[in-house]
DNA sequence: CCTAGATCGTCAGTATACTGTCAATCAACA
DNA sequence: TGTTGATTGACAGTATACTGACGATCTAGG
């Protein structure tokens, strides 16, 4: 088969192009999430920071930012954010100076359980447009993709290494 | 079949969240492409904003902003900074003095050439760890996604309005 | 004990993004 | 023609993101 000739330099390239999808789509979730839970004043990231304290009650900054995938120098306003906000609140590790281990307040426990339907809403409506097995499909896809890149960002996702502080069997 | 309890408020849940996984994956595209293209100093929009402008040149911004789906007022930064490194140039309209029409530099022209192979290696290391027959599967889905929650996103895209003022037939 | 290297939180600087607002300008209509 | 309403570019304010650097602190090795 002959090769194709170089693609001319045109918009429509950019439009097929797969950074600029996984941009748009970004965008696109972002907005729905916003809009779904804008009665309760979180943003995807701050929801994520959230709810990754939860699951690790006296975590720190540089393991939070471990555990989510998020950029530490990012990472510090937006638990300055949490805090002012009064849904977590930062306490002293006695044995290690460096560290301010972080907690959920009462609010910020509640805040995540009433905001929970809401963002459920937003994760199946980004999806909606697509039939069910196409969702599953796409859904697989990217998770293996995500996966397989991992090293690529500059922040790579340590589900399990964040957890070895808390004193987890390894 | 008995319908499954609700989930527990966890990151795992969060892991396998569609915005979550496109956030994740769009951090990685802008990581890749800014590697590929370090030597070019251009970011991924500032990249799409010069194609953009290359295909419809003496496109205005707010128009512009259509084509690419980008905010306006964003774009605006954007421009100022392709002005700086000379790559475009601003006309006042004559017919309109509201508007600046945008243009490509020769330098402009030049970097665009000169990049394509880099960004064409950034676009296919984002799909590398999928097999080929998986990569289309992917991104015929997210072209599709992307295109049925077009008005989701508070810049939709609008590839054919934005041709008109140019005085092609509609 | 004391220093070399690693780690933690923080900060400065740059670049997207979005919300809301504004003055200048244009278009349309009474 | 004169005013209303829409559009354009610009701006202020907030929130992610990433790069690179810094002092404070901890850890290991000698």
């Amino acid at each position: 088969m002959p090769s194709k000739p170089p693609a001319p330099i045109t918009i429509d390239a950019v439009y097929a192009a797969p950074g600029y999808l996984f941009r748009r789509m970004q965008q696109i979730a972002v907005s729905i999430f916003m809009e779904e839970c804008k009665a309760f004043d979180l943003t995807p990231v701050q929801y994520a920071a959230l709810i990754a304290i939860h699951t690790h009650p006296g975590i720190d900054a540089t393991r939070l930012s471990a555990v989510i995938a998020f950029d530490r120098s990012t990472l510090g306003s937006v638990i300055e954010r949490l805090q002012a906000k009064d849904y977590i609140e930062r306490k002293p590790a006695p044995e290690d100076k460096r560290i301010k281990l972080l907690y959920l307040t009462k609010s910020g426990a509640a805040i995540l359980r009433e905001i929970i339907p809401a963002v459920e809403r937003a994760q199946a409506r980004m999806l909606e447009p697509l039939k069910p097995t196409e969702r599953k499909t796409l859904m697989g896809l990217l998770v293996q993709l995500v996966d397989l890149n991992n090293e690529a960002s500059r922040v790579p996702l340590r589900a399990e290494d964040a957890l070895e502080h808390l004193g987890k069997a390894g």
